[in-house]
DNA sequence: TTGAAAGCGCTAACAG
DNA sequence: CTGTTAGCGCTTTCAA
């Protein structure tokens, strides 16, 4: 299929009988015209349908106006949140997005690196799969300083910007939150266990526990690969153990909502004989039953933050000096956890 | 921020003697090379950590391995799944994906047309914004000869190839399930009338209805603009109805847990009182309580069959004649329908 | 088997 | 106020 011609100012200014450039600075509204010939200009532009050629316009000036994005998966709403504010965002400032998914895998997100430069992304917004454990490609990057920042799946590895959540301390407060409902044998379901956030989320709770006479070896911790199999095995592991948990945190939404499930199946009472929490606040978690308390994370913020930082990185209007931004969380309870029940 | 510098052809060519034209060939593995040129070349551009300007190559080939893909919102889980499909599946060709979203605005789709356009996208993957009515933007796309289909929010306005589901049958399906089960007043929740799948999922209702020797004049139709707060309010508005309905039909699933948190709020038994179906087969629809019965849409199919049918288009491995793909929808019955329990 | 040259569509000195 | 010129990085005839 060949696609229809396109104008050019080439013809523009052939029909018009005056120079390329003149074309150029009257589309571009330069002051350095005669109002009719730019007038002229601009109508002729308009009666041919001329359509502005970013491609040639990119190479020419290098800079693209176009980011490009990576993120884990594109169905997650968690992700496609981030996504969400950074287009509108990038939007807003005259750049375009373009987006790849790793799927979790650390070859594709190097692929994807690879093709976004080599489409000359002015510059990447980056969370990482979970399979990432070597960041030599993230190093390669900063090399060749292309700029880009990472976003809630970050390494330390790396100094550039980050946008997170206070991860820990969402976490302490979830389970801070579980201890004060009376549970004492809390278990935290984490996902791989070299993930950042599975880390952070694991300092709040063992924190939380410190604070209520808990020691570190009497906490319980179970991982998962998160898949939803392996999600619902370790949960029937779990309630095998000889010293059967009263309370659940679980690392992120979709995973406790397994547990949930697993639970529910089993006749188990939620949250009388196990109280459960996650991390995330998906929107199903506020309509299962019994709702599910979560600690909130702003997704669409985090996109907008993370792509307007770049942005302003790219406009010099920031240095070049890393950054992290820590966006808070908050506590949501619901029934899934609330034992005492405020009148 | 400046870019770092990124190694050229020519910097290649002079640094090994040779030409540009010869470096490209050699690069591109071209077999009119003689090997060892070749493999010198190749190392050298290794070593330099030459990175491809697919830009440069775009402007000149007048391709741009790019396709635009324009959704509604980004944060729905059927969309996500969209795109997702036509990711994976460009990434797979050799494509490349820019993404906008109209935020179901008429102005922003034509915007995002636009820019899109402006950056010499292949071609475009559509999907129509609520407030979308007319269709010139979309017929001048077809004027000027660029490449476009269009997928679930579809106009048969437009001659070009369209991805959709049997929308009429699976709401036919939903229906002639709930009437089954016994229900006889059945409502129909719609999205706004002009949309295509209202329409359309009308059609599935009303021919259900038929088969069961109810007419149209007794059906129910209520019409939402598809908020959480209009879903609410009409639903209540149905409550009071003096003739209550004994099931609804809900457009998308969304909708249909608005609807099920109003009922049970009120204390209405689902399905005893009021039996439920809606239609997409979201995440949440799996574990709500009680189950949603609905109508299942492939969306990352959706995504698939769209990305490779317009790269076939481009690639002329199909003409450009326009063919509709509809997908097939299955029926997924649960808890919120189910009177007739099975043993 | 390789090189020279032209050009994709646009911008930006520089000159007038 | 406007035109000329050179060139962004690459591909592709044409010629050697």
């Amino acid at each position: 299929m060949k696609k229809g011609h396109q104008v050019t100012m080439k013809e523009i200014a052939k029909k018009l009988g005056v120079s390329v450039s003149t074309v150029s600075r009257a589309l571009k509204d330069s002051p350095e015209l005669h109002p009719d010939t730019k007038k002229r200009i601009v109508e002729m532009a308009k009666s041919m349908n001329y359509q502005y050629n970013l491609l040639a316009q990119s190479l020419r000036i290098s800079k693209s106006k176009v980011l490009g994005v990576i993120v884990p998966e594109l169905t997650s709403h968690f992700f496609s949140s981030n996504i969400s504010g950074i287009q509108d965002t990038a939007y807003k400032r005259g750049y375009n997005i373009m987006i790849c998914q790793s799927n979790e895998s650390y070859e594709q997100e190097k692929a994807n690196i690879k093709t976004l430069v080599s489409s000359q992304v002015d510059g990447l917004l980056i969370s990482l799969s979970r399979e990432t454990k070597n960041y030599d490609h993230l190093r390669e990057l900063y090399d060749r300083e292309i700029p880009f920042i990472m976003f809630d799946r970050v390494t330390e590895e790396i100094p550039v910007s980050k946008v997170t959540v206070d991860d820990a301390h969402g976490a302490y407060m979830a389970v801070h939150h579980l201890l004060e409902q009376g549970c004492r044998k809390i278990a935290y379901f984490s996902g791989p266990e070299d993930l950042y956030i599975s880390k952070k989320r694991k300092e709040g709770y063992l924190q939380a526990l410190k604070e209520f006479g808990i020691s570190e070896s009497e906490s319980k911790v179970y991982i998962t690969d998160l898949t939803t199999e392996m999600n619902r095995s370790v949960t029937m592991k779990m309630l095998e153990d000889k010293d059967r948990p009263d309370a659940i945190f679980a690392m992120i939404d979709p995973l406790a909502i397994d547990i949930m499930m697993v639970l529910k199946e089993k006749g188990i009472k939620i949250p009388e004989e196990i109280a459960l929490a996650g991390f995330t606040n998906n929107p199903t978690s506020a309509v299962i039953e019994p709702s599910l308390t979560t600690v909130s994370q702003p997704g669409y913020e985090m996109g907008q933050i993370a792509a307007n930082h770049l942005l302003d990185q790219l406009d010099d209007i920031v240095s070049d000096e890393p950054q992290s931004f820590v966006l808070h969380t908050t506590l949501i309870p619901r029934n899934s956890s609330k034992k005492i029940k405020s009148k």
